[in-house]
DNA sequence: CGACCGATCGTCT
DNA sequence: GACGATCGGTCGA
């Protein structure tokens, strides 16, 4: 298991990274308690530019400050006032992007996050989908601003290869609002994962 | 299967 | 005062 560094999350092509960080490994340890999952389906918010993202046209406020922090931090939200989302901040201060984690295989402490979310068995829709992605490793909004260079929360590289033709991409959920941005194929999954969230209509789009 | 609906609250207008 | 980068349940075909 090698942490990714600042180099893996200071760049500048936020799509890249969403794509990249599949098959890597997302790690919570609090309070001597790990739990991880292979992170097997992404969405790159490409900044001021991108109508879907928090940060679309340079909004800056108390809530999405971080993203204009420097690259390797989270950001973790409340959506629909039960939902906390996990995302990646990426890229150099002042450009706001970040990459939302939406599923993962669960790997480590699969008893604890069966008690976090309530589960009775780990089942497919354990850690599939943002909202319990966060659940299952117990991420909540004061977790916003960690360093994922430290030990609390970070990603590593377990050495599990991920090909090409293993991906692919479609257009992001639930961002209707953002028009014409909405059909950008900044989604992207793991092909044939059991853990993807969502129907079988967008995992059978290809673009790799 | 798909469509719809309620939950629940911080954030921004 | 309105509205989500969601989820899980229900209902009908």
């Amino acid at each position: 298991m090698i942490k990714l560094g600042y180099n893996f999350y200071n760049r500048a092509n936020v799509v890249t990274i969403a794509r990249e960080l599949l098959g890597k490994v997302l790690v919570s340890q609090w309070a001597g308690i790990t739990t991880s999952g292979r992170i097997v389906e992404t969405e790159a918010y490409y900044g001021a530019v991108d109508r879907a993202s928090h940060a679309w046209n340079g909004r800056r406020t108390a809530r999405t400050e971080i993203m204009f922090g420097d690259a390797g931090r989270a950001y973790v939200y409340l959506c629909y006032g039960i939902h906390h989302l996990f995302n990646i901040v990426t890229n150099a201060k002042d450009t706001p992007h970040a990459v939302l984690i939406r599923a993962l295989e669960p790997v480590a402490g699969i008893d604890t996050m069966l008690k976090r979310t309530g589960k009775k068995k780990p089942d497919r829709t354990l850690a599939s989908g943002p909202g319990n992605v966060s659940k299952a490793l117990g991420i909540i909004t004061k977790h916003t601003g960690i360093n994922l260079l430290e030990d609390m929360l970070f990603i590593a590289d377990d050495g599990f290869k991920v090909k090409n033709k293993d991906i692919l991409a479609t257009p992001r959920i639930g961002v209707d609002y953002a028009g014409e941005d909405a059909l950008l194929p900044y989604r992207f999954i793991l092909k044939g994962n059991i853990y993807v969230s969502g129907g079988k209509k967008w995992n059978a789009v290809s673009n790799l």
